[in-house]
DNA sequence: GTATGCTTTCGGC
DNA sequence: TTACGGCCGAAAGCATAC
């Protein structure tokens, strides 16, 4: 195997996006505490914080904390609490991830701040012009929308984003094939993607702590532990190799929408009512994109914030609303016989997502 | 055994 | 004192067909 198999791949992440793209939008904002938020509009500051810039997170303020918590965090400063503005943030995110696109020999985009560049044939496999081009996306991004990122450099994904997370935020961090192994091994273990929680103290029960310590584990012990699946990844992750291209996101697979009702209840009307309310949105959506569905599936978010879900798979494919909230009505049905918990988040979501028309539309011609 | 499809859960952003 | 979103894709686990 010779160098034409060396890949040099960047994860360009912009920081604390939304909360950035707030302070561009009103500077005045900038030297305090900023906390953008989802309200779930069950009460007044019901919710969860989206996403807080640096200075809100020095007061323990961070994604996925209640409001009411952040609040009692930030009650003796000045803070600026705001709402998400979903749709200007895609707007800014287009812009950029059109300007990654154009520097990068493919792309593959991870969620609305994030993307994983493969820049080997752009920098001719060059890892002093890696970090050019690096340096050169910054500066574009700074200048035309005024956003601070991070960008990770590495021979794979799992260096890069490892690498991204390294300095942050407006971090540069290359992390060379030579270099790989020493960058790695003081990590902790759970800085590896797919090592969560449960995984690591796991790991930690077997005494290993470290990226360091993992790579010096038997690969058999590992295996024997976490099945083939995880325990061959975590021995190779732990050595720095990771495989996985950089891969272009074609059109979504699934499409969905969740709310919190208005109380937790198993009430079926109350249920059904807003999952009528979900079908007519995620319909919407399929008729703005002409899309037909195949599969429907349901989730209930229940009084304890555990998960249940239930799905169906059509006979054929289509785009119709009735269906849709018949078949919804049917897993609500399904769902609820399955636990005695009361519902808090009801969801509705459709997969098997193919372009409408096609054989439907020809048959209709037909006749 | 391998491939494929279906359903549920998990977890990243 | 407690407090708690809305998406998405991937993994896991199972069944079926060949």
């Amino acid at each position: 195997m010779g160098d034409s198999e060396e890949r040099i791949i960047m994860l360009f992440d912009l920081d604390y996006f939304y909360a950035q793209v707030e302070e561009i939008r009103n500077p005045s904002i900038r030297d305090k505490p900023v906390v953008v938020c989802v309200y779930s509009g069950r009460t007044q500051d019901s919710g969860v914080v989206s996403t807080a810039n640096y200075i809100a997170r020095r007061y323990g303020v961070t994604s996925g904390i209640p409001i009411l918590l952040a609040k009692r965090r930030l009650k003796d400063v000045e803070a600026v609490f705001l709402p998400m503005d979903h749709g200007c943030y895609e707007v800014v995110s287009a812009r950029i991830m059109s300007t990654l696109r154009r520097n990068a020999d493919s792309l593959e985009q991870m969620g609305i701040d994030e993307a994983y560049m493969d820049v080997t044939a752009k920098t001719s496999g060059d890892y002093g012009r890696a970090k050019e081009l690096a340096m050169a996306i910054k500066n574009e991004v700074r200048e035309a929308e005024g956003l601070t990122s991070s960008i990770g450099i590495g021979p794979n994904k799992l260096i890069a984003k490892i690498a991204a997370d390294a300095q942050k935020p407006d971090g540069l961090t290359m992390v060379q094939p030579g270099e790989v192994l020493s960058f790695l091994s003081p990590l902790p273990a759970g800085r590896l993607l797919g090592v969560g929680r449960k995984t690591d103290g796991r790991l930690e029960a077997m005494g290993i702590r470290t990226v360091g310590e993992l790579a010096g584990a038997d690969v058999k012990r590992l295996i024997s532990e976490f099945g083939d699946s995880l325990g061959a990844y975590l021995h190779n992750a732990s050595m720095g190799l990771d495989e996985g291209p950089v891969h272009e996101r074609g059109e979504a697979e699934s499409i969905s929408r969740i709310a919190t009702l208005k109380e937790d209840t198993r009430d079926k009307g109350i249920i059904l009512e807003k999952a009528d309310w979900l079908c007519e949105e995620v319909h919407e959506r399929l008729v703005q994109r002409s899309l037909s569905y195949r599969s429907v599936g349901v989730v209930a978010v229940m009084k304890d914030l555990s998960i249940h879900s239930r799905l169906k798979s059509l006979p054929e494919a289509t785009d119709d609303l009735g269906v849709l909230k018949t078949t919804a009505a049917e897993l609500f049905g399904k769902l609820l016989s399955g636990t005695d918990k009361e519902v808090r988040r009801a969801g509705v979501r459709v997969s098997g997502l193919a372009a409408k028309g096609g054989a439907q539309r020809q048959l209709t011609s037909f006749f």
